[in-house]
DNA sequence: GCAGTGACGGATA
DNA sequence: GTATCCGCCACTG
């Protein structure tokens, strides 16, 4: 049976395919699932993704590469230093080279 | 049940 | 390129 919270384990479980270094957009999930205009659901659902423990939110930014997320961990600096030590670059709360570092759901079928 | 809000994004002016 | 509006889904008051 589906639940009207499966959209979010359905983020959750593309999120933890995302590989190290990488990065996705919240529209790119969404799209992915078939949501192309429910990116703002996408984040809600990373916000609720705090009770998960596999779910590397920390990967997931906005289209801009801004770290729009980074003030919803446990600090503000937790998300910035995650990156940072998985070899990114940030710079004034935004991933530099973002379409470099970009990750796509398409990937998996590859 | 209605209105407002949110870790967004695309279209339009 | 900037500013504004609309849409989408889930949650709260």
């Amino acid at each position: 049976m589906s639940s009207n919270t499966d959209f979010f384990e359905q983020v959750w479980e593309v999120v933890r395919q995302i590989p190290p270094g990488k990065v996705t957009s919240y529209g790119a999930i969404a799209s992915f699932l078939g949501h192309p205009r429910s990116a703002r659901t996408v984040g809600y659902a990373m916000n609720a993704s705090h009770q998960q423990n596999d779910v590397p939110a920390h990967r997931v930014v906005n289209r801009n590469g801004l770290l729009s997320g980074k003030m919803h961990f446990s600090s503000p600096t937790e998300m910035e230093e995650r990156l940072l030590q998985e070899g990114l670059t940030i710079q004034e709360n935004q991933i530099v080279d973002f379409e470099k570092h970009f990750w796509n759901p398409e990937e998996l079928f590859k």
